[in-house]
DNA sequence: TTCGCTATGTTTAACGATAAAGCCAATAGT
DNA sequence: ACTATTGGCTTTATCGTTAAACATAGCGAA
């Protein structure tokens, strides 16, 4: 077993400095054509690949890469059509930009040092959920550049759909339409939580973008002059089982109730399926509104298709990625959003 | 602006060597439980987050990833159902290894030195297409691990499906329903070539995975007697539009045709599209198979739905992780697919 | 008492590259 | 003809870490 081959090597072979033939792969302009043809040549005979990379980004401090963090588990990003959406868009900035794209998997982690956040990257793109969650507030405190997404940015660079104003359209819309009792059905403020209270407490919550769109909708509801305390919100664990235990325990605080807000699509999918069962007809007993639009929620296997909010979650991974390689300098972009109004929506029967 | 903050910054403060402050993350059992204690806590307190990665791996050789390269780009494979699957099987083990997963992009690249190929990754899964393409001979040329997938294995690691084997299959299947007139699409054999030819003949191909999938037709109409220079074949571009052209010459090549084996369903797709335009009823006066199951062929929105080859793609990517990282010593992993028979193929009706 | 062992550090030498400055000859400017 | 400038290569220092070998003290066993 041969040792291993280095600048070194092909130094000694060739009766050069290392450093020329370091030049020859990353300054070509400093030596002459001949010696670098020379050089190459030699290197891919004796199975030379190129500068150690390591190496290489130990003396000059830089990876040619960034990393990608979700709150949730890697796998589920992978299943998640709205974070695959994401991923596409950050894609096809490295892809330009000849950058690694480098997914770094949470642990299901004790306080140990998780040795993965110590990634070989120029910088992070968090997609963090909750504010109060021990990897977001690690990777927060590091000193290298990051981009939030979906997060309160302190002064930071962050990317983020207009929440608020788009929640308040949507519960206006649904105001405008006649209703007058209304639910909500979160995914948790506070990591794993989960229960039922009223839309006028005030909120704590480590979840910036519920936070948010809760906010919308509070807004919209107090200009129209509704005691935000007749409004309940169910908080549930993101998935449509979740969501359906989230849509009973709503109606049985208030059996009145003609339409639920879901902040996600995934709940309004759940919620969806809870009236089927309940036997509450969509839209003229029950109107759902979702958030995301995600494939399902136009597909013709859903009925009705859903009314919900699109944002352009490509163009979302696209300026996060920007932002982050181009460092163009600390400011929220926020990604516009709509509304898609579709069928499961309508004004309630009386 | 301060210096920066290294083992040694440490050291020097505690008064201690840098390499116990190494020891004091890397290496536990070396020092005390008191002494180890104190180090944590300063580094916390300077703001030192670490050991620098690119040190640790100049040093350790390791890196903690491994890398995938696809051979279509990036951003294509987050929009292809099957790469994402497969991209969820190799999430799921890097989860479970705490391995970070390194998606290497590839340039619109001259012949020039492509850097993103000199990743800081333990080993690669290579999604490779073609074996003649610059980028594969590239990779693998390195001395590192490297797992192939849906690729020639000579003496390498590699996952595949029984491609050969479950298109003998499929074309068993077509002639038991009495079919006698055969077309089938493919993609390139030959990195961005088109055309048509007959399956008789000596098939030169660069893509292993079509030439096998081919391979199982030929194989099956030999064992029924069938002249194989009787079936054409239409190369085409991956996608739909390519696939539409391409049933339109199969048919002028033998207007008789009553069966179309398409080796992926997105041309299965295309050729559905065509038959659709040019009035032929499917499966009635023509049936149509593909590979792969993907989400498109049992959807309500196809009608009729796709006879179609379902492989395990999670597994897939599961395996080809497993045996990178856990790196099992070199054998062929033979994926078990099965054939879905669903309404797009019929017999005949004479 | 003496030997060895363990526990806890320390010393030294890489790992493989690039940056910065230096050196020399050949060319160009005046 | 004499200084600049440039091209082309070399020298040296350093990036931040870990591996390996070495030192010392304390402790139990013989």
């Amino acid at each position: 077993m041969r040792k291993k081959i280095t600048l070194k090597t092909i130094a000694k072979d060739l009766g050069v400095t290392h450093t020329t033939v370091s030049n020859a792969f990353s300054n070509p302009s400093r030596l002459s054509g001949g010696l670098r043809k020379r050089i190459l040549e030699h290197a891919q005979y004796v199975g030379y690949h190129g500068p150690d990379p390591a190496a290489r980004s130990l003396r000059t401090g830089k990876f040619g890469a960034i990393g990608v963090i979700f709150n949730d588990s890697l796998s589920y990003a992978f299943s998640d059509p709205h974070d695959i959406a994401f991923m596409r868009g950050i894609a096809s900035v490295c892809e330009r930009t000849g950058t690694n794209l480098v997914l770094i998997p949470l642990q299901h982690e004790g306080p140990e040092h998780n040795r993965q956040l110590e990634a070989m990257v120029d910088g992070y793109i968090l997609n963090a959920t909750f504010k109060n969650n021990p990897v977001t507030q690690r990777i927060l405190g590091k000193d290298v550049p990051i981009v939030t997404v979906d997060f309160e940015s302190d002064g930071r660079t962050g990317v983020l759909p207009d929440n608020r104003a788009v929640m308040r359209k949507m519960t206006e819309y649904l105001l405008s339409l006649g209703h007058t009792n209304f639910g909500i059905v979160t995914f948790p403020l506070v990591e794993k939580r989960s229960g039922i209270f009223q839309l006028g407490k005030d909120i704590a919550s480590d979840n910036y973008v519920a936070s948010e769109r809760l906010g919308g909708c509070a807004d919209a509801l107090a200009t129209a002059g509704f005691g935000s305390d007749s409004v309940w919100v169910a908080e549930t664990s993101h998935d449509e089982t979740g969501a359906m235990q989230a849509c009973e325990n709503l109606l049985q605080k208030n059996p009145q109730t003609t339409a639920i807000i879901c902040l996600s699509d995934v709940l309004a999918l759940g919620v969806m399926k809870a009236c089927g069962e309940l036997g509450l007809s969509i839209p003229d007993r029950m109107s759902v509104a979702g958030f995301d639009d995600i494939p399902q929620a136009s597909s013709s296997e859903l009925y009705p298709p859903l009314t919900t909010v699109r944002q352009n979650t490509v163009l979302k991974g696209k300026l996060a990625a920007e932002a982050l390689i181009f460092s163009s300098g600390e400011a929220t972009l926020e990604i516009e959003t709509m509304l898609v109004i579709r069928s499961s929506t309508a004004s309630p029967k009386t």
